[in-house]
DNA sequence: TTGCGTGCAAAGGTTTTGCATGGCA
DNA sequence: TGCCATGCAAAACCTTTGCACGCAA
C-alpha cells in the first residue's frame, strides 16, 4: 500500500536541515539557499524540495504552514515531541515557534470547549507576537541611538 | 495626500457581500462566485476585485489572511468592533469567525507576556478548531446513518 | 473636466507536473 | 532488477500590473 522511502542525498540533507532548526519555520527559498551553501554545487534541484517536503509532509515530519506572507513555510516536527496537545506561539521577529507548555494554554482549551462550545484544534493554531529576545534587541537599537 | 475614494458599483457590490457577512473569510473564488450570482452578468471583474480588496484593507474595511490552505483569504471587520483586544477562533468545518471576547483570553495573554516574555498580537492570531454547531450537526448525521 | 475605477490581456512569481534518466535497495 | 527519486522544462495557478477607456464627483 504505502510506497517505500528511498535514503537519498537529497532527503538527507533536507531533513537533517530541518532538523537542525527544529522550531523555525523556512520559506521554500530559504532552504534552497541553505541547502546551496551546505551541499555546494551538487543540491538539489527545486521540484525535488517541492516533492520531498510534499513528502515529509504527509509522512508527519515536517508541517507545512503559511503566513499572511506569500509563501509556504516548513517546520520540522520533533519525534519526540507531541505538538497535538498545546498551542504554539509564532515571534513575528525572528520566525522561532514556540511551544506554550503551561497549564494556562490547556485552561484556555477546557475553558473554550465547555463553555463555549469550540473544540480548539492546537496542532493547526498558531499565536503571533514578538518574543522576549526580540522586544529586548529593539530596546539595545534603541538605546544605541 | 490620501487618494479619494469613488463609490462605484463594483466597491458597493464587494463591500455589501462582505459586510452582510462579517464573521467569516472568503477566498477570492468565493467572492467572485458569489458577486456573480448577486449581481449576474454585469458583474465586476477579477483585476478590480483584487484591487478594491487591496485597497479595503489599506482602509481598514477588510482583513487579509491566510490559512495553511492555498489562497488568501478576506474578512470584513465590522465598524463597531475592535479586535485588537482579543483572540479569534476559525472553525474548520463552517468557516466562521468567533470573538473570544472573554476573560480566558485576555488571563493568556497576560500570562504569556510576564510570564514567558512573548507579547502576543491578537489581532493576527488565529486558533482553529470546530464550532458546537459543526460538531452538533455531525453528532446529528451519526445518529442518522 | 479631472482623476480614480474598470476590464482585458499580459506579466510575474510560486508551486506542480510530465518525461526521460539516474540511483537506492 | 524493480521502483522510487531526480532534473529539466513546461504547465498550472493565483495575483499583480499596463494600458486604454469609462465613470463618479
Amino acid at each position: 500500500m504505502g510506497q517505500s522511502i528511498y535514503n537519498t542525498a537529497a532527503r538527507e540533507a533536507l531533513v537533517s536541515f530541518l532538523a537542525s532548526n527544529p522550531d523555525r519555520q523556512f520559506t521554500t527559498d530559504q532552504i534552497f539557499e541553505s541547502l546551496i551553501e551546505i551541499s555546494g554545487n551538487k543540491n538539489p534541484g527545486k521540484s525535488t524540495i517541492y516533492r520531498l517536503l510534499s513528502k515529509l509532509c504527509h509522512e508527519g515530519v515536517v508541517q507545512r504552514s503559511r503566513d499572511d506572507g506569500a509563501n509556504y513555510l516548513y517546520r520540522y516536527i520533533e519525534e519526540d515531541r507531541n505538538c497535538e496537545g498545546h498551542l504554539h506561539m509564532k515571534c513575528l521577529g525572528c520566525g522561532r515557534v514556540y511551544h506554550l507548555e503551561c497549564e494556562i494554554g490547556d485552561e484556555l482549551m477546557r475553558h473554550v470547549g465547555s463553555e463555549h462550545g469550540f473544540e480548539i484544534n492546537s496542532g493547526l493554531s498558531m499565536l503571533y507576537g514578538e518574543c522576549g529576545d526580540c522586544t529586548d534587541s529593539k530596546k539595545t537599537k534603541r538605546i544605541k541611538k
